[in-house]
DNA sequence: GCCCGCCTACCGATGGGTCGGTAAGTTCGC
DNA sequence: GCGAACTTACCGACCCATCGGTAGGCGGGC
C-alpha cells in the first residue's frame, strides 16, 4: 500500500498527513514556541509557504496535530476493553516506554501549554478533564467506592493521572535511571493490592 | 525619561538579584524560549543590553535563576528537620499552592528542558536524582524498607516526586478541579497508613 | 480534439517584526 | 579621572505571514 500518487480527486491528502506527522515530531524535539515553520517544511522537502498552504497558521497546524494525536491515542486505548482497565494502564505504559517521541510531545507541550496565552491551553485544559473522567468511571468500576482505604475514585483518578506524567518526565530526562513501566506498575499494584471493597460495597 | 532613575552604585547588588527575581517570573510565565531579554529588561526599567551588562548570555541568566532557586528552596526544606519527613512534605505542598509562579516555573522549565539542546537540561537531571535520594533517605527513615507492603524506597521515592510533579501541572491547568495539598495528602496518608512495619526493622 | 476557465500545489519575494548579541559612547559616584 | 552602570545605535539571523506568481491537471463547450 503505499504507492502514493493520490492527486486531488480522492481523499488523504497525504502531503497533509506528512506535515502533521512531522510537526508532532518537530513539536515534541524543540516545543512550540522553539520550532520554525521553516524547519518543519525543510524535513519533508518544502519551503515554509508550502507548509502554510495547507494550515493557514502555525498555531492552526499545532492544533491540528493534537487533535490527530488524541484521536490516535483514544482509538488505541478506549477499544474493546473488557479488560480491567488497570491492566489496560499497564499496557498503555509499556507502549510509551518504547516511543520516547511521542512521550515528549505530550510532556512538552502540555506544560508549555500553561504558559501565557498558549495556543493548545484548552485543549490541555480539556484532555486533562476527560482523562480524570474516564479513569474515574474506570477505577469506580475495578475498585469500588473506597480505594486503598481512603481514596475516592476521583483522588485515585487525578493521582494515576499526575504518576503518569511525572514518572514520563523523570524518565525522558534519566532513562536509565527511571523504569517508567516498572514505577507504574508499583503504583497500580499498591492500588489494586491495598484495597479493600468497603463494607458497603456488593 | 531621566527622572526615574534610583540611584547607581551604591549597593552594588541590588540590581542583580532584582534582574534575577524578575527573570525567574518571566520564564516561569512564558518559558525561557518564550521570554526576551527585552521583556525581562522592561518590567525592571532597563534596556535588554543593561541586562547583559550584568550577566554575559540568556542562557547564563536562566543557569544563574535556576542555581537561585534551588539554593532558595534547599534552605526552607532541609533545615532543622526534626520532623517527619512526609510531614515536610505536605507543609511544601501547601506552601507552593500560595505561590503560583515558583511552581510554574519549575513545571515550564523541567519540561522545557527535555527538548533538544536546552540549557537547563543538566541541571534538571541532577536536581531530579538529588530529589529522588533525598526522599529516598527520608522515607526509609520514616517508614522501612518495604512501603505500602511492596515498595522499596527506591520506588516509593520517584513516585512521591512524580505525584508532585503532575498534580502540579494539573493544578496549574485547572486550580477550580484540582486540590494539590489535599491530593498530595492523600497520598502521603496512603503511603503511611497501608504501611506494615517489615519484620526485619529495628 | 482543442481551448478555456478553474482547481490544487506549490515557490520567490518581501514585509514587518523580534531575537540575542556587540560596539561605542555617556553619566555618575567616588 | 577611573570604573561601574548603564545607554544608543546597530547587526545579522530568524520569525510568521501575505502576495503574486507558475506549473500542471481537469471538466465542459464546441
Amino acid at each position: 500500500m503505499g504507492d502514493v500518487d493520490n492527486r486531488r480527486g480522492g481523499r488523504a491528502h497525504n502531503r497533509r498527513d506528512q506535515i502533521l506527522r512531522v510537526a508532532l515530531e518537530t513539536f515534541a524535539e524543540r516545543g512550540y514556541r522553539g520550532t520554525s515553520l521553516a524547519l518543519v517544511a525543510e524535513r519533508i522537502g518544502l519551503t515554509q509557504q508550502g507548509v502554510l498552504h495547507y494550515f493557514p497558521t502555525k498555531q492552526a497546524l499545532l492544533v491540528e496535530v493534537l487533535k490527530l494525536r488524541d484521536a490516535e491515542d483514544y482509538q488505541r486505548f478506549d477499544g474493546g476493553s473488557d479488560e480491567p482497565h488497570l491492566d489496560g494502564i499497564r499496557q498503555l505504559m509499556e507502549f510509551n516506554a518504547t516511543r520516547p517521541g511521542v512521550v515528549q510531545s505530550f510532556t512538552v507541550l502540555s506544560a508549555e501549554s500553561v504558559t501565557e496565552a498558549h495556543p493548545a491551553r484548552d485543549f490541555f485544559v480539556q484532555r486533562y478533564r476527560t482523562a480524570r473522567g474516564h479513569h474515574v468511571d474506570g477505577l469506580r468500576e475495578e475498585l469500588g467506592e473506597r480505594i486503598a482505604g481512603r481514596l475516592s475514585p476521583e483522588q485515585a483518578a487525578a493521582l494515576l493521572v499526575a504518576v503518569m506524567d511525572g514518572l514520563q518526565l523523570q524518565w525522558l530526562l534519566d532513562p536509565e535511571q527511571v523504569d517508567l513501566t516498572g514505577l507504574v506498575d508499583s503504583f497500580v499494584t499498591m492500588l489494586r493490592d491495598s484495597n479493600v471493597p468497603a463494607a458497603a460495597d456488593a
